[in-house]
RNA sequence: GCGGGUGUGAUGUAAUGGCAGCCUGCGACCUUCCCAAGGUUGACGCGCGGGUUCGAUUCCCGCCACCCGCUCCA
């Protein structure tokens, strides 16, 4: 959309490949498989659970703990269906629309001067029925169905924070400017679920709603929020050329919104969305108060007066973010031997240490030497506490491959040296180098090279 | 939801109206020991449901899932 992309657009990875690995290493499968599957559903298995609670901790730590302005929260998932009206999506999700059979186009029926005319392809009697299609996912509370008491599965965690926010602000002691933040499921009946965990119909958003007071510092507060985003995504080691931050234009965002901008990936299939960034205004809090008919204003000690706060929202999801680090990362190299001059090829996942599954492999150099496997699971053992390790044993290049595969940055090699003098060999996943040091190093080594725990 | 395509072990694939073969991976054992070494061996499959047929993984129909577009935008 952007004009003068420099971006090489051209795949690293096909969704082939990534879907393959994560289903043939346990990282993510298709929901209830057995029963043929289910759309827009996925499960996590043993090292996917473990790398989106990486991206997660990893949001919740800058987000939140490193942060004295910023109070966790976690609301529930279903609300009170009021909640949905003043949030606008009981009627943004009620349009009804109709389809050309002709042209195959899609209107909303409320925008149509007529019925019986497409006003695209101009054809007569190709339109469907206006439709309802409502985005929420409905359920109803008690054992009785009736429409007396449907609910909604929240479609979005930010409303649960908006409600609150006088609880909050009450309750934490805290005045605006201060932040309100949580990660949680959200559920959308997707018209078209697709491009694997990209569009699901549930899902995890990591939401930030920070309340400013209308003191003329609002913009700055939403750019550092931008500028704090960035950071983020740099810091965990995402490709900066496969990356952007796209300003939305007055014309593309809310007329209540002052500022967005939507944080991009460049994935196999294009630029997809991972995270908004947004000046809302007073719109919620103004839309709550309206239909509740509830002060949700904060007062000001120093003017003695009651204001509404200006809200600056950032909403990223979880999944797309794993997603997002799982095709970051793969990379499928050829190697020339420098010895015997042959090519090999490897797959190889060049996670940040910090969100890789398994930070420390370690292996026996033999698996039928009892004192070197004995030796190898006590190392393990011993650095289990402070690192995310595994210990495996097998032929040393399988061993190192696997590890390469699933992204393990550091692998530890016990061998007969150390049953002597106590070194070990430490192999990196990226350089394939290997540094031998002893022992009693290790621990100081491996919080250097991979993070403190 | 609409249009087009696809569906064979965990992965990638081959063939077939009558035994489904292979690569990689996974497990066990032997051997070796520093980058997918070698040997022996094992487990696992025709998406689901109907129909045609003596017999269907193969042909037909329906459903489901996936992929590409429309749509959606965490």
């Amino acid at each position: 959309m952007s004009s003068g992309e420099t971006t090489d657009t051209t795949p690293r990875v096909t969704m082939e490949e990534v879907t393959a690995l994560a289903k043939r290493r346990g990282f993510i499968f298709q929901s209830s498989e057995i029963y043929g599957g289910i759309g827009g559903f996925f499960d996590y298995g043993p090292l996917g659970a473990i790398l989106k609670r990486n991206v997660k901790d990893a949001w919740w730590r800058e987000t939140v703990q490193l942060r004295d302005d910023v109070v966790a929260f976690d609301s529930s998932i279903i609300m009170h269906p009021q909640t949905w009206v003043a949030s606008g999506h009981v009627a943004a999700f009620h349009d009804k629309l109709v389809d050309c059979k002709n042209c195959k186009h899609r209107f909303r029926a409320d925008h149509l001067p007529s019925l019986d005319k497409c006003p695209d392809c101009g054809m007569r009697d190709m339109l469907t029925e206006p439709r309802n299609f409502n985005l929420m996912m409905q359920t109803s509370i008690g054992p009785m169905e009736d429409s007396a008491n449907a609910a909604y599965l929240r479609p979005e965690t930010a409303q649960g924070m908006f409600v609150n926010f006088k609880n909050v602000y009450q309750s934490a002691r805290k005045r605006p400017p201060f932040g309100i933040a949580q990660i949680g499921k959200s559920f959308r009946n997707e018209i078209t679920p697709g491009n694997f965990t990209f569009r699901v119909r549930e899902f995890e958003q990591a939401e930030l709603e920070y309340f400013v007071p209308d003191d003329g510092n609002d913009i700055k507060v939403y750019e550092e929020w931008v500028t704090a985003r960035k950071k983020w995504y740099s810091d965990y080691g995402v490709r900066e050329d496969r990356l952007r931050f796209y300003e939305l234009t007055p014309a593309e965002r809310p007329h209540y919104a002052k500022a967005g901008t939507d944080v991009e990936y460049l994935f196999p299939w294009g630029w997809g969305e991972l995270e908004s960034i947004a000046h809302r205004g007073t719109y919620d809090l103004d839309a709550h108060m309206k239909l509740s008919g509830k002060d949700l204003r904060y007062f000001d000690e120093a003017s003695k007066a009651h204001y509404t706060p200006i809200l600056i929202e950032s909403s990223a999801g979880m999944d797309r973010t794993t997603l997002t680090m799982l095709i970051d990362a793969y990379e499928n190299e050829t190697m020339v031997d420098p010895e015997n001059g042959k090519e090999t090829k490897r797959v190889v996942l060049r996670f940040h240490p910090k969100i890789a599954p398994v930070q420390v492999g370690v292996f026996p150099l033999a698996r039928n030497k009892p004192e070197l496997v004995e030796r190898a699971q006590r190392i393990e053992r011993g650095l289990r506490p402070f690192f995310r390790t595994q210990y495996d044993e097998g032929n040393v290049g399988q061993l190192y491959r696997r590890q390469d595969e699933i992204g393990t940055p550091a692998c530890i090699m016990v061998d007969y040296d150390t049953l002597t003098d106590g070194s070990v060999t430490v192999r990196d996943r990226d350089t394939m180098r290997q540094d031998r040091l002893a022992d009693d190093r290790l621990a100081g080594y491996l919080a250097d090279r991979l993070g403190l725990p």
